[in-house]
DNA sequence: GCATATGTTATGAA
DNA sequence: TTTCATAACATATG
């Protein structure tokens, strides 16, 4: 699921849950999604700290403490969570914070790609430093540096954090989409009213499915006819064609988005 | 059993 | 050097 919107509200979730709150309990329940740290250190570092202000890169979470920083990476199943009181604990909810007050914030996974880390706030921002700029806040310059020096296909380039952090599969077909751009095009034979155009796509994108919390399956939005045989294009009609991409599956539309280069 | 899935990463080939 | 496909990770669903 996750992709930068939904990182988002994650941010949005730890924010309201947890910030300025004191970590009373670090209940472990399958170190499966530790990483660099086991469960008894995590359990050491984060009792007693008080959480800071989250703030997010790309598909990363940070939440800061008085003390080291807490990494999230959600991978393709994670969610982060703040139930009610006497909620029942799910089968994937892999770490529960308890705070002073027993409010909980549970990071549940299905599938355990990625997880937590522990880090000093240093190796934090280094995680930050690896990656190219925010997606949701890069301007067009930046955007432009982002994209010179590559001649890879356009959409591997949009998911390539190193390039650009925060866009997934769904988000990079939905702003090609939107852009009138084959998702094989060669990135260094785009115009530049091309990148203008998918620049503004972009930005666009983005802001609506930060609102929406996800990238939202509008029936007026491609990522609305990703599933089932015979999909049309919300836009023209025309029948949608589906193929792989950039090693994952991709959907676009033959008529707004034609293949020339 | 097979294919698919919104994540990243290592590997070997082109 | 860059880019690509592929497999791998762990799990669920159709």
């Amino acid at each position: 699921m996750p992709e930068l919107p939904d990182v988002e509200a994650f941010r949005e979730v730890l924010a309201d849950c947890a910030q300025g709150r004191l970590v009373r309990r670090v209940d472990v329940r399958d170190s499966g999604v530790l990483n660099g740290v086991d469960a008894p250190r995590l359990r050491r570092e984060l009792a007693g700290r008080r959480l800071a202000a989250p703030y997010r890169h790309g598909k990363w979470l940070f939440a800061p403490t008085d003390g080291p920083t807490v990494l999230f990476h959600f991978g393709m199943t994670g969610s982060l969570l703040c139930p009610e009181p006497g909620e029942p604990l799910a089968r994937h909810d892999r770490v529960v914070l308890t705070f002073a007050d027993e409010v909980e914030l549970r990071y549940r996974d299905q599938r355990k790609l990625k997880g937590l880390w522990l880090a000093d706030p240093a190796t934090a921002d280094r995680t930050v430093a690896e990656e190219g700029p925010d997606a949701l806040t890069v301007g067009r310059k930046g955007f432009e540096a982002a994209l010179t020096g590559r001649r890879a296909r356009i959409k591997a380039v949009l998911t390539d954090q190193s390039a650009l952090a925060g866009l997934g599969n769904l988000l990079a077909d939905e702003i090609l989409w939107r852009a009138r751009l084959h998702p094989a095009r060669a990135t260094d034979h785009l115009s530049r009213e091309d990148r203008d155009r998918l620049h503004r796509a972009m930005r666009r994108t983005l802001r609506e499915a930060v609102r929406a919390g996800r990238v939202p399956p509008r029936p007026s939005w491609l990522t609305g006819h990703r599933d089932g045989e015979g999909e049309t294009c919300p836009r023209c009609g025309t029948e949608l064609s589906r193929g792989r991409v950039a090693g994952r599956g991709t959907v676009w539309c033959p008529h707004c988005q034609p293949a020339d280069d």
